[in-house]
DNA sequence: CGCCAGGTTGATTTCGCTCAAGCAATGTGG
DNA sequence: CCACATTGCTTGAGCGAAATCAACCTGGCG
């Protein structure tokens, strides 16, 4: 793994800090300690950062890039938990949980992570009552996802599901082009977004023609524009619509 | 909706802080700030505590019964979240993530529940350190539960999910007879087994029927007798054996 | 007694999976 | 620069699991 250590970054802080993340409510002690103990590094693409099984051991911050939190089953397919952006935080469940880690954090782009270790975190928490209930406050949200991801798996078609999907990642990765349709750039591959889904890349593959052969969405590359979003909310509405 | 409010239930705390939940750690104070908030009732079986939608206001402590948490689809179609027994609490999601409920709460077997107003819990957690750090522990719990099922539910067939949902539910249900044989009896409708399995009553009514034909398990009513457990516990091994 | 909810069964359909092949873009070594 | 593997994506054919729709038990219960 060509990875890179970098020592002592007390920049990985001040930028959450100054993002209103849960880190806002550190005492100076505590932003002292934290940069103590912190080490940052570089990771490629194809890296990963934790495997599923592995002892947790820190808490990671990423800065910038891209990690994909994945799940392997039996038959060495993989499924998708979560993506981490920049400000997002990986390996927390476990750490509060007393658990080992129950997913890899595989590199989609290059990316910077932070690590806290274990120790300096449960510290924080204990001489921190703030911190601590912003990360409840944060993980209450997550669960509350989790439970609505698991409502979609079982009850929407993938259709339906995609469509959901990429209205979410238009937040972060779409932009409006001058005749109001939608144009996104997907850091990620086809395969990646069937394990978000929890389908096979031949069927994303399949659906994705389905929509196209509409007129609704075109593909190419990693490019995508969506020419009426209107109608494609439309449908996802029509298909969480619950009454 | 046939309920009966019962006032300054002490009772509700006592049990709870005894058996080492997350109450163990109140003060005398706020012992006395609990017992003075909290109102407690006895729901009927098919009353709701709270529906989809609705407002956080309190977090419910259930103290006895059998409480179904389920979310609703377009067609009507339910999907059973989490089942809360007694010792188990209901709403902290919302209340700590400041969201209104994602999912309603229906009750399945008369039950008693006790109801601390939100204001009082968010005194609590803002006075009490431990108190957040606890709950922030069951939740991390939780949360790595939540992406289980996610997992399981798009990567193993219904079977094997009914298989697992039978270990698990027998932890609280089961008991072993004479003959090493298994017995069981589950307070939930078919309905609801398959709203756990995100599958509907006619799949799991032939799921069923498969597995009895094998001899593996015999149903009648809602009494469960599973002849060889060994057997099926390979099978579930089988199935989700993660190389 | 009829009604009704909960459960089962059968026939048919739909959706997504598997396996297999093909294609285009990208590397890689000679 | 060409021959060759590799990787990511697409397509087709066939299959299987579960959904759907509809009918039909079965055991309370008024």
């Amino acid at each position: 793994m060509k990875t890179v250590n970098i020592k002592g970054q007390a920049k990985c802080l001040t930028t959450r800090r100054a993002r209103g993340t849960v880190w806002s409510c550190l005492s100076p002690d505590e932003i002292e300690l934290f940069n103590q103990n912190v080490s940052c590094r570089i990771y490629e693409e194809g890296d990963v950062i934790f495997y599923e099984g592995d002892d947790c051991t820190s808490l990671y911050l990423v800065e910038s890039g891209l990690v994909a939190v994945k799940k392997t089953d039996t038959e060495g397919q993989q499924i998708l938990i979560r993506l981490a952006n920049p400000g997002d935080t990986l390996g927390y469940r476990p750490l509060l949980a007393g658990e080992s880690h129950r997913a890899s954090a595989e590199v989609i782009k290059k990316t910077k992570v932070c690590a806290l270790p274990k120790s300096t975190m449960k510290r924080f928490l204990l001489s921190n009552l703030e911190l601590g209930t912003e990360i409840l406050k944060r993980m209450a949200k997550v669960l509350g996802e989790a439970d609505e991801r698991f409502f979609e798996a079982v009850s929407l078609p993938a259709r339906i599901r995609l469509i959901h999907l990429l209205m979410v990642l238009q937040e972060r990765c779409g932009k409006i082009v001058d005749d109001g349709s939608l144009l996104m750039e997907l850091p990620l591959t086809r395969r990646d977004i069937a394990a978000m889904l929890g389908i096979r890349a031949e069927s994303l593959s399949r659906l994705v023609h389905d929509i196209e052969d509409e007129g609704l969405i075109h593909f190419s590359g990693n490019k995508i524009i969506i020419s009426r979003p209107e109608t494609l909310l439309k449908e996802l509405d029509a298909g969480l619509l619950s009454l």
